[in-house]
This record gives structure tokens, sequence and C-alpha cells, in this order.
DNA sequence: TCAATCGCGGATATCAGATGTCCGTGTTCA
DNA sequence: TGAACACGGACATCTGATATCCGCGATTGA
């Protein structure tokens, strides 16, 4: 059970574009945070994939927001990063061996499959129920509040 | 974000624990489920060094619940078997960059990081709300009152 | 027009961990 | 004494995450 590492620099990445007037290339992005450059423009596309940041080709290219940083939530950004895949996988081992389960009770999910589901609903509505807005207020909060002024100017850099 | 699929061996394995009243061998719950004999067996001695079951070694050896089963969450199994590390690791990225974050505001964890431990404690408190008997009981609500007769049965012979 | 900068997607390499097997040892019981 | 069992360690294998690279097309400013 671990989580893809792209998720942090991505969520990182969106709470930087939530305070840039223009566009930031994904070079910069990656400086900035101090990781790999290659490796996080893959994962700045699967965020253009996924709608949440929008891209300009060309000299002055560099991704922005599609939306307010308040309409996207960590959710979004974790999904578009890791996918929709549910952690539990069902293999239905219940229709194997010397006593298989009858094929129509199988129509629906088991008991152990429902309980893991539930759990992991209740995951993502607590996901959703944080933005990247959030996120933004609560750095001003730990770090100080021209902190978002420092960001800006090394970006205009 | 992926589950290990022996979750799913060990809480079936719990659930068929819980029915029988003598040790059940790891060679018969493999083959009741129709999996692995011998990577079953790593997954019963985790389970057994969780304190999940206990095992009697021997001619008539096997496997027992140490607990009645409306004892054992569903997350004990799971963190039986795939370990209590957060999905979510921080690798502190705040603190590399241009613009690194002070040692002192990186003493506790950040937004980003508390978020996601949020989300996973309510994943927790979702499958600890879950036992091994509720499983059980969906099961005969499922399959029909005498499935847990045909299972001893099988265990029997 | 031309060169520099940028995003995009595919191919590829690398690596860690999950998955699965095997064997030697010790223990219990018929 | 031998058969059946649990236990732990040492492997082998396979998958997916991580990471790099290159060629392409788009855009912009000189
Ligand atoms: S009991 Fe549930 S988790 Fe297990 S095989 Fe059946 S559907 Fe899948
Ligand atoms: S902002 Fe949070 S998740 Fe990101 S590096 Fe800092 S502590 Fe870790």
């Amino acid at each position: 059970m671990k989580m893809s590492t792209g998720v942090e620099w991505a969520v990182h990445c969106c709470v930087v574009l939530s305070q840039a007037e223009d566009p930031v290339p994904a070079q910069r992005l990656a400086e900035f945070h101090g990781i790999s450059r290659t490796y996080l423009a893959k994962h700045l596309q699967q965020l253009s994939r996924a709608g949440l940041v929008s891209s300009t080709e060309g000299r002055v290219g560099g991704y922005v927001l599609t939306r307010p940083a308040a309409e996207i939530s960590v959710l979004d950004v974790v999904q578009a990063i890791d996918g929709h895949e549910p952690a539990f996988r069902c293999t239905e081992i219940r229709q194997n061996g010397p006593l298989p389960a009858s094929p129509e009770t199988c129509r629906r999910a088991c008991g152990v499959a429902r309980a893991m589901h539930t759990a992991e609903q209740a995951w993502r509505d607590s996901l959703r129920a944080v933005s990247v807005a959030d996120l933004a207020a609560g750095v001003l909060e730990d770090n100080g509040p021209q902190t978002f002024d420092r960001v800006r100017e090394w970006l205009a850099t």
C-alpha cells in the first residue's frame, strides 16, 4: 500500500501554480522543488490530461490551473496521478476450490469487497473535502505571510 | 496504490477459521481457496506474528484464531499483512530548492501531509468498524444458512 | 526567417518490492 | 520411527514505479 511519490510533487506544483499569474514551465517547477525535471514533466502531463491544468506551448509556455484553486480538491490531484483503481482488487477466490460460490451469488461483491470499498470511499470523501486553496492557506500559516511574495519574485527571475 | 493480494487470502482464511473447531493446516486452507500453498503459508506466519492466529506444530497441527471473531477487525488483518506504513510518505521536498522551508517550520508535518494522514485515518476507522464475525454473517446471508456446515464437513474430510 | 524555448508522447532503461518457490530444521503424534 | 505439520531463510521471478532520452510540433522574439 503505497502512493506514488509523484502525488506529493503534483500537489505542491498545484499550490505554486495557484499563486502564479503567468504560465510556469515544468523546468521552473522542477528546480523550485529540487526534483527531476523530466519525470515531473510526465506528471504534469497527467494533470493536463485530467483537465486540472492547461498548458501553453512555445517560447513563453508553461502550465496554468484551469479552475480556481478552491475548486480543485486534493482528491482530484491524487486520482489524476495515481489513477482511479481501487487499492483492494477482488480476485474472486470464493469461486475456487472444492466449494465454489455459485455464479449467481457472485454477481454482486461479497462482504469483504464491500467493506474495503466502503473504507476507500471514506478515504476519498476525506480528501475531497480539502482544496488546493486550503493547502495554500496552510502554507501561509506555517511559513509566514510573505511566503508567496517570495515565490512570485523567484518565479519572475 | 495497491493493496497486497495476500490480504484477501488472509481475510478469507480468518472467516474459515472462525467456523472451524479444530486447528486447520495451511495445506487445507490453500486448497480450499485454490491458491498457492507455500505463499499462503508466509501470510499465515504474518498473522501468527501479529497475534491474530496461533499455530500448533506437529502431526495434527494447524491454525486457530486466538480471539473470538467478533474481536478481530478487518483492519487488524490488513495491517498484519500489509504493514503499518502509511500510503503517503512525505519526501520533504519543501526543504529543497531556492526557497527551502526553515528547519523549525518543518518540525511538524505540513498541510499536505496532514490532509493525507487524516484521510488514511478515516480509512482505518472504517475498516476497524467491521469484524471477522460480521463478514461471516455476511457470507451466511449471501450463500445460504448451510454454507458453514458444508465447510466444516469438508474440513473434516 | 530563424533559433531558442517549450509541451507532448513514445521508447527505453533501471530498480524496488510484490509474488512465489524451495529447503532444512524442529515439533508433535500415531 | 516416520509422517504431517509450522517456521524461517534463501532464493527466483515478475510487475510496476521511477527515471531518462529523443524526436516532433507549436510558439515567440530577435
Ligand atoms: S469473498 Fe469478496 S474479496 Fe473474497 S473472492 Fe469473494 S468477492 Fe472477492
Ligand atoms: S509540504 Fe508536506 S508533503 Fe510536501 S514536503 Fe513539506 S511536509 Fe512533505
